[in-house]
DNA sequence: ATAGTATAATATAACGTTATATTAATATAT
DNA sequence: ATATATTAATATAACGTTATATTATACTAT
């Protein structure tokens, strides 16, 4: 059943527009707009009057008539894959602080890693007249993000994942975090290391995976690489709990596990209190991310902790710098923000912390 | 620093008008604009040939335009306090179900609780072309959802919260919640019941809280109301926390709990943990919402359950047919939806369980 | 055959805005 | 004093859509 749209909004309380300022103070349409706007010569005692009586009516400019002139809509929309993504909350701290500042609004939407919402989603904001996307987390597919950007003459700026040069992002440190983990492993003693690494396809998660195989590989040069690591088929606590199966299997404690993120991890510590598996001693682990919950764990986890907040506001940043310049769009800016690594109880105890 | 608006999109790449399909078939804007539309008297031959070329040069409606001419522009707008609030997550898979299934898309934005941001949000949404709201853990204050009911002359419908009879609600029912925790709580022993509320403001709040005290007046005629009611300022963990603080100064164990919400319980068991009090020995719990990550606590936390996702589907279907019937906004529903009594290791163990 | 009535299409206006072009009035330079 | 620039305002058109009014054509009934 799709929904007729027929009845208009005849009974609306008619709210204010240019022409009843204009009216109230006896001027032209254009008058109005330049001076609400701080454009075109007026004098100043005009502007004055012009503004005065706006703030009376308690005029707002309408959106749509100012998109479909192709202007701006002052809103900005933002896309992630998943409401309950725990990086997300903080991501939006910083992104509000800035957009807060600019007068912006944003609008979120959440695509359930669907590529066919993705395409969806991007487009219906921008047809409702954003001013600018935020994509976190996207599809490996940026065609529609190409086509969206055209048509709508929007910047779009990606989030933990880089795609091509065609698009701003902001995105961790990567590589450096998977090198941190590992180097902190190697330190706890001799024990073997392995990687529970994410889908290759997204370059974040890639460069995780590339971190961690270079610090083993400058530690251990005789390491197998192939045989350290392990792919997750979802970044869900499950994934990592049903990995462990595997892995036990193959590979006998003491173990050094540097898992892609702390979703995926936190099912390796289940799985380990399930089977009695003791933590640090016959597995140690480090997360990515550092999501909220972390401290609060019976063994608070050791990870890579990536400027989630810090993410939040330089992508509103670069965003609303695309938007004010956009002669910046031809030559995108990619941010990469430093990681730390976070020692908590999941590999603390053994000799060699510092 | 509010930013320019100066630049108009001139180097978008053109997207078809219902012009461009009205030069493709050589027919008027008119006849397209109805054979897209289902309205009008056109021969059915024309009318595919129409569809057929919109469908060649990807026609999508411009929908600022829509709505601008007074239109709709199938989206809605949802707004929360936060995006982390754990009943919003199944509540957003149950409206997501009906929207999907109507073509409609949804956009989020989050109030921190803060009644500046509830007003701003509230109104921006509409001025963005929403075809209705859903607004959800609102304030006391409906003035400002008023004055954008009428002037954009959209439906809204509230969650968890009546406010007068001017909107739709979507609510639980609170009153039996309180009253069903209250009579587990007075199976169990004969241990003193206390309750810690919320804001008597919110009707949801105060429902839970009548609702406990007339059970527990039921059971226990000779009860003292107000020396059982504790209130926390706010719905936070911490809060609880804090309470409890109090609770243990003038309570001796065993006690009974009925917490005003999930996410305050988790602060009491906390407490609990920290003071060595057991649960459900020494405490008894029960809280309220049935939030996703109760059963895998240590002591999985009794609660009562409310139908969240079919609370989202409601709350979707009913702004839907206000939205396609506008005449059912004179006399907009409040739908009270049934919840039921968890029983988990928080109260179980005594000997009165069934 | 003529008027009247469906039927099938088109023309037009309006929604609220703003960029551009135009006009009117004033100041400056020769 | 006349031409030329500067300033301050206004008029107009266009963005894409759809409801309403209008026209043209064919079909019925008398």
């Amino acid at each position: 059943m799709s929904y007729a749209s027929d009845m208009k909004k005849k009974n609306a309380v008619p709210r204010a527009t240019l022409k009843d300022v204009a009216e109230m103070v006896g001027v032209s349409l254009s008058a109005v707009s330049q001076a609400l706007n701080g454009r075109g010569a007026l004098t100043d005692e005009l502007r004055a009057r012009i503004k005065q009586a706006a703030l009376t009516l308690d005029y707002r400019p309408n959106p749509a008539a100012r998109v479909l002139r192709g202007g701006r809509s002052s809103a900005i929309g933002v896309v992630i894959n998943h409401f309950n993504n725990p990086f997300f909350r903080n991501f939006l701290l910083g992104l509000e602080e800035i957009t807060d500042r600019a007068g912006l609004s944003y609008f979120v939407s959440q695509t359930h890693d669907e590529l066919r919402k993705e395409r969806l989603l991007v487009r219906k904001l921008a047809e409702q007249g954003a001013d600018g996307l935020i994509v976190l987390n996207c599809s490996s597919e940026h065609a529609h993000l190409e086509a969206v950007s055209d048509t709508f003459a929007i910047p779009i700026v990606l989030i933990s994942h880089t795609l091509g040069d065609r698009f701003a992002a902001v995105q961790a440190d990567n590589l450096r975090g998977g090198r941190l983990a590992a180097e902190h492993l190697l330190r706890l003693d001799e024990r073997p290391l392995l990687h529970i690494a994410g889908t290759t396809e997204k370059s974040g998660l890639l460069n995780r995976k590339l971190g961690f195989l270079q610090g083993l590989a400058a530690a251990r040069p005789e390491a197998d690489a192939a045989a350290s690591c392990y792919t997750a088929r979802e970044l869900t606590a499950r994934a990592g709990y049903e990995l462990m199966n595997a892995i036990v299997k193959e590979h006998s404690p003491p173990l050094g596990l540097f898992v892609v993120n702390d979703e995926v991890a936190l099912g390796v510590l289940t799985y380990c209190r399930h089977h009695k598996l003791d933590i640090p001693k016959d597995v140690a682990v480090v997360g990515f991310s550092d999501i909220d919950i972390l401290e609060t764990l019976d063994i608070p986890l050791t990870t890579i902790r990536i400027p989630q907040q810090r993410m939040g506001a330089a992508a509103a940043q670069t965003l609303l710098d695309l938007i004010t310049y956009p002669k910046n769009r031809e030559c995108p800016p990619i941010l990469t923000l430093p990681v730390s690594l976070v020692v908590r109880e999941s590999t603390a105890g053994s000799a060699a912390n510092r």
